[in-house]
DNA sequence: CTCCCTTTGAAGTAA
DNA sequence: TTACTTCAAAGGGAG
C-alpha cells in the first residue's frame, strides 16, 4: 500500500468536502493558499509547528535536517515522494523504502545535492497503484505496458462515484504534498528524464499517436476496441 | 545499465 | 486561451 495514502482517511465520504459526483478540483487553484491549507491539519492531524511553519525557504530539505533518523519526517508522515537523487530515481522509490535511504550520511562531504521530490500521483495512477496487482493476477500478464492498458480501460468503466474516491483521493495527495513542498513545482523535475525518442509528434494524420489522442480524434469509445481474455 | 512502452491526469511551456 | 509536452507508476523488452 502507498505509504501516503495510506494515512488518507479516505475510507468514507464522511468528510467530503466537495460533492463526490466530479472531479471537483477547483479548490485548488482558487481557494487554497499553499502556505494555509485550512482542511489539512484535520486530516493528517498535524502537530501545531509542523508543516504548517514550513518556510519557502525550506521547499528542499538535507535529509539530515528534516527527516529523522529513520528517514521520517518531523511531521511523522513518510512521504514518498521524496527520493535520493542519486542513481535512477525512477524504479527504486515508494513501497521499496529506498526513498528513505540516508544518502546523506553515506555521501556527506559533497554538496548534500537536492533530494528529488516527485510529482504527487493523480487519481489514475492511484487507482492503479491499487488494481494492478489484481490485474496481473487474473491476467497473467507481466508488462506494465500490457496491464496499462487494461486498467485504462478499466478505469473508464467505472462509476463517476468510483472514480470519485481516486480523485478526491489524488486531491489530497497534493494537498499534503504542498503542505510538505510548498515551494516545489513540477517544473523542478522536467528534463530529469532522458527521453530517446518522441522529438516531434507532428503530423496528425499518418501517424495517429498514442491511442488516447487517437481516440479523442476519431470520437471513439474506447469500451468499443478493446477485446481479449482481460477485457 | 537506461530508456521505451502504455495509460490518465496535473501542471508546465510555447504560441 | 489553446495546444502541446512532461512526469508521475511499473516492469518486461529492447538497445
Amino acid at each position: 500500500m502507498h505509504p501516503l495514502t495510506s494515512l488518507l482517511p479516505y475510507s468514507n465520504d464522511h468528510f467530503s468536502p466537495s460533492p463526490p459526483h466530479l472531479p471537483t478540483d477547483m479548490s485548488q487553484k482558487t481557494g487554497v493558499h499553499r502556505h494555509q491549507s485550512q482542511d489539512l491539519s484535520g486530516y493528517y492531524s498535524l502537530p501545531p509547528g509542523g508543516v504548517g511553519q514550513i518556510t519557502p525557504s525550506m521547499s528542499w530539505f538535507p535529509h539530515s535536517l528534516m527527516l529523522g533518523p529513520s528517514g521520517v519526517h518531523p511531521t511523522g508522515i513518510p512521504h514518498p515522494a521524496i527520493v535520493p537523487p542519486s542513481g535512477k530515481q525512477e524504479h527504486d522509490q515508494y513501497d521499496r523504502g529506498m526513498y528513505m535511504k540516508p544518502q546523506v550520511e553515506v555521501k556527506r562531504e559533497k554538496e548534500p545535492k537536492k533530494p528529488v521530490i516527485k510529482k504527487p500521483l493523480n487519481a489514475f495512477m492511484l487507482y492503479m497503484k491499487e488494481m494492478r496487482a489484481k490485474v496481473i493476477a487474473e491476467c497473467t500478464l507481466k508488462e506494465s505496458a500490457a496491464i496499462n492498458q487494461i486498467l485504462g480501460r478499466r478505469w473508464h468503466a467505472l462509476t463517476r462515484e468510483e472514480q470519485a474516491k481516486y480523485y478526491e483521493l489524488a486531491r489530497k495527495e497534493r494537498q499534503l504534498h504542498m503542505q510538505l513542498y510548498p515551494t516545489w513545482s513540477a517544473r523542478d523535475n522536467y528534463g530529469k528524464k532522458k527521453r530517446r525518442k518522441r522529438e516531434k509528434q507532428q503530423d496528425s494524420n499518418t501517424d495517429p499517436g498514442s491511442p488516447k489522442k487517437c481516440r479523442a480524434r476519431f470520437g471513439l469509445n474506447q469500451q468499443t476496441d478493446w477485446c481479449g481474455p482481460c477485457r
